[in-house]
DNA sequence: ATTCTGACTTGTG
DNA sequence: TCACAAGCCAGAA
């Protein structure tokens, strides 16, 4: 074989992932981006999640506001600039039952996605030690 | 090819 | 908790 250099990523490829991860996040629940970013297998690759999420169209039917930004270990938050589509997320979020406290954070304790978990009904008794394999202490 | 920008995340102070 | 810097990735200029 002539040389041939090692071929681009199927960008577009892993977009289809990244829709198709993002359609298994259960209504109610939220999921961050570097989670959905993780789970298309984009380690790192927040930020394509959140363009990815931008170029969808109504069309996709996808359910793009369960997807929000990481603020701390465990909140989240929207991380829209648009204000207005900002807005749009929260409510959308509300309605199917996502509460959000007085700064506008999402505590992934109550609403986030455990993929893992998902269809054996998360019960009660969650294991607390994530699905992570090796993870120092707190992070 | 280089620089900027953003629906990101994490570490510091 | 807030602000800022750095690292990160893909697209646009």
């Amino acid at each position: 074989m002539p040389t041939r250099k090692a071929e681009p990523p199927p960008i577009a490829e892993l977009y289809g992932e990244i829709y198709r991860v993002v359609r298994r996040i259960p209504r109610g629940r939220v999921a961050t981006y570097g989670q959905v970013a993780e789970l298309s297998g984009l380690p790192g690759g927040s930020r394509t999640v959140g363009r990815a999420m931008k170029l969808s169209t109504p069309q996709m039917r996808l359910p793009w506001q369960r997807v929000v930004g990481r603020k701390s270990r465990g909140a989240a938050r929207v991380s829209i600039l648009d204000p207005v589509g900002g807005a749009v997320q929260r409510m959308l979020l509300e309605k199917e039952g996502v509460k959000f406290s007085t700064a506008g954070s999402i505590s992934l304790h109550a609403f986030g996605w455990l993929p893992a978990a998902d269809s054996p009904a998360r019960l009660a008794n969650v294991p607390r030690g994530d699905a992570r394999p090796k993870k120092r202490k707190r992070r």
